[in-house]
DNA sequence: CCGGCTCGATTGACAATCCAGTCAACACTC
DNA sequence: GAGTGTTGACTGGATTGTCAATCGAGCCGG
């Protein structure tokens, strides 16, 4: 049965798709390059995976949820409302510091791709909007985030925000470097966030 | 000469092009659709462009140029800091609004094939962010906003502030209603940006 | 222990499909 | 007639997905 099943070929079929997607984008990649990085036969990415897609959406599905997961994990954690921000936003951008082409993929391939994949993505991703939703209701609702501001943009905003220098750092606009960068990045983004850009 | 030669047929072509990357996502666009949808025959888009890659890369250079623009406008208008951040996110917005085929394409397809298309766009692309950090400095000389943050990564937590919101719209995870609404979410993204999300 | 059998894993050549780009021929205008 | 614009059938290349054949591991019986 499939869930018996030994899971080395499957995961080191998903390793070599994120390796070969990053390197020349979902589209340039043809099956026989991911089989050719995973030292494997071409016939037997279909045996595991229905066709091209649904390695991609293999990735995403494994990968999102992990991120949901994390979501959940601070927004329970007895931190600070700045603290779950921060941590979430250092999570986001170390990931990428850790694994930068599954971070690629997911920004570039993955993010855009939604709207022409199986619906499914697009609730899955939803989620995690939701679930930063939800986390800064729990902020208003505790008196640490503003009242009069909609939780949902509020959500986008945050999210969007780290979003875009993800992709600055996969284009390379902007410089990436080590994890103590990356933590000050957090501080920055969600300083901005609550705190805002104005002079008082 | 191209220069003086009727715009009329390339205009058309490209305007095809942008409905039909909407529709379909760029990749699985074939020209063909494209000279169906602007009522030409196949070889004519050989005739304007060198290839489909080069109907992509015209779409983002030409109107990416006239996004360039708005914010040059608006950075040297007299009008406060605040005011040119919002005139520039309504702008998006409400280009969304306008032509929400066009901006779907320029989300979700251009900042994807920038790494991986010989004609880079990327220090096109880049360009937005050296205006908004201008525009930032300039709000940080003149005592509007804090000198402590960095402008660089202000402008892309406020540029991907939006380009997510447009995100969530182009998705349908967020509904999309009409200017008045747009005006409303240009001032709480703004809101969120200079005052912060934090209780005072 | 060994040999035979079964079954799942693996292989990669190949057929079918798709689509970008070409280009000779035609149409139109001055 | 010359030059530019337009046409769309066709070619060739790329790629996906298939599937018959092979391999390898494990099990069972003698």
């Amino acid at each position: 049965m499939a869930q018996s099943q030994p899971i080395d070929k499957r995961t080191l079929i998903l390793d070599a798709a994120i390796k070969v997607f990053a390197k020349n984008g979902y589209h340039r990649s043809r099956v026989s390059d991911i089989a050719e990085e995973a030292g494997i036969a071409y016939g037997l990415v279909y045996h595991y995976f229905k066709n091209k897609e649904e390695v991609l959406s293999s990735i995403f599905r494994e990968r999102w949820s992990a991120f949901l997961d994390v979501i959940r994990l601070y927004r329970e954690a007895p931190i600070t409302t700045r603290e779950k921000f921060t941590s979430i936003c250092f999570y986001l951008l170390n990931s990428y510091n850790l694994r930068p082409e599954l971070m690629e993929v997911l920004i570039l391939e993955i993010a855009r791709s939604s709207k022409f994949l199986q619906d499914s993505h697009i609730e899955e991703f939803n989620e995690a909007f939701r679930l930063l939703e939800g986390m800064i209701r729990d902020g208003q609702a505790c008196g640490d985030l503003r009242a009069d501001v909609d939780p949902s943009l509020s959500a986008y905003s945050f999210l969007g925000a780290i979003e875009l220098i993800l992709t600055g750092y996969v284009l390379n606009t902007l410089k990436a470097r080590d994890v103590k960068t990356y933590q000050k990045v957090a501080e920055t983004v969600v300083d901005v966030f609550i705190d805002g850009l104005g002079k008082r």
